[in-house]
DNA sequence: TATGTTCCTGACCAGCCAGTCAGTTACCAG
DNA sequence: CTGGTAACTGACTGGCTGGTCAGGAACATA
């Protein structure tokens, strides 16, 4: 009888710090998967290994549970990037490559890549998901390259370039490569490699911002920075 | 009584031949608005002012529905403007002005361009349709991008880009817009205007293929085309 | 006017799912 | 060992929507 005893396993555990976490990595990958509205939240509970119930007492909604995961997976990796930007005193060109590469290495190429096709999918059919995503997301990550590309024009690195419409066209093929990977590259044998679009684009990139001046009719290129 | 007889309209009227057309608008314009499983049949059919019940004498299920949709829609657009790329013997950078305006003109400004945004979201969920429409659309479009920018290479117009990659990046600002209009911008206060950032990436685009040897060490400046 | 056929209606059904809550179980303090 | 309580369960509900179908209205034909 004591043998038995010790065979029967609780049928659960009280793990109240590990559920929240657990649920938002399990609402992840179904929402990426299966988008917003198609997931339900008894799959949710079920991959994090409770049930539903249990995902009511740590989250308000389903869009509660959403922001949660926005919260967790991409607004505290914009706040680390922001914070790195100040501190940075490199040339301006090395700061908008690591920009990008970051950007994609920690978010784009990662399960957190497909929220972004997600929200767009998503954005007019909760507008509150929307402006709370746009406010702290969007707002804040094309901030980055405003904040970057004004720099280079303030330290005399780049051309003058419209400040309102740099950042988003900048951004545009980085965001573009992350919608790609989650709708039509699922269907697209011919795969691209991510790395040398990221190449090509920081080149035309970096192009598109140089100086006139850098060639200008003196006929002594000024020196730009390589890294 | 008869003229009683007169003021009473028939409740409605059979139109057999011009159903299908007008379902097919009204689900184009609430798929755009509001995706594809957000979209109520009843309201697609109070918009093309029948019953539901019509709706199914013409189309099997929602997703034939959206077929039929899609294939109306997204016909001959590219095959005149693949006419138009190869009858056209101006200078390139006036070309590529072209292909952006005219698409913006043509698709991204209007009903159509939440084809995109649509098709993005629901290519999972529709394998064999994003595959026809990647191929007819998808790749046909960029394609489009990819003859003009070899184009001004091969005549000495543009630097050499890595063609793999270039027509993709110089679409993605105007995808992006596309997209945007259709999601977040449904929500955000502050518009942008699409002409003023489509000048903005023309010449952001421009400027990154430009020759370096347009500023050669010469010290005189090749003239560029301005259109 | 009468009759048949085609086109259309709208109430209805079946199934799905976010969110609830009364009850159950693990764990702990005394 | 024995309550006490916090964590957890899972059956249930209420609302919603894709799809159906029996009947009704327009029109054609004579």
């Amino acid at each position: 009888m004591s043998s038995l005893a010790k065979i029967i396993e609780p049928r659960w555990e009280r793990r109240k710090d590990a559920r929240p976490g657990e649920l938002a990595a399990a609402a992840l990958e179904l929402f990426v998967e299966r988008g917003f509205s198609a997931t339900r939240l008894d799959d949710v509970a079920r991959r994090a290994g409770v049930s539903k119930g249990t995902l009511y007492l740590y989250f308000d909604s389903k869009e509660d549970l959403f922001k949660a995961v926005i919260r967790e997976g991409i607004v505290s990796r914009i706040a680390e990037a922001e914070e790195r930007i100040r501190n940075y005193h490199g040339p301006t060109t090395a700061l908008i490559r690591e920009l990008v590469y970051d950007w994609w290495d920690q978010i784009g190429s990662t399960k957190l890549g497909g929220i972004a096709k997600l929200m767009m999918s998503e954005a007019g059919n909760f507008p509150e998901l929307a402006k709370f995503y746009h406010d702290e997301v969007v707002v804040r990550g094309m901030g980055l390259f405003a904040t970057a590309i004004q720099r280079g024009i303030v330290a005399g690195e780049f051309r003058k370039v419209p400040l309102e419409f740099a950042p988003r066209i900048a951004c545009a093929p980085v965001l573009m490569l992350m919608l790609w990977r989650n709708s039509f590259d699922l269907c697209d044998t011919h795969q691209m490699d991510p790395r040398a679009y990221l190449d090509a684009h920081t080149d035309m990139l970096l192009h598109a911002l140089e100086l006139p001046e850098a060639f200008s009719a003196n006929g002594k290129a000024v020196p730009r920075n390589k890294t």
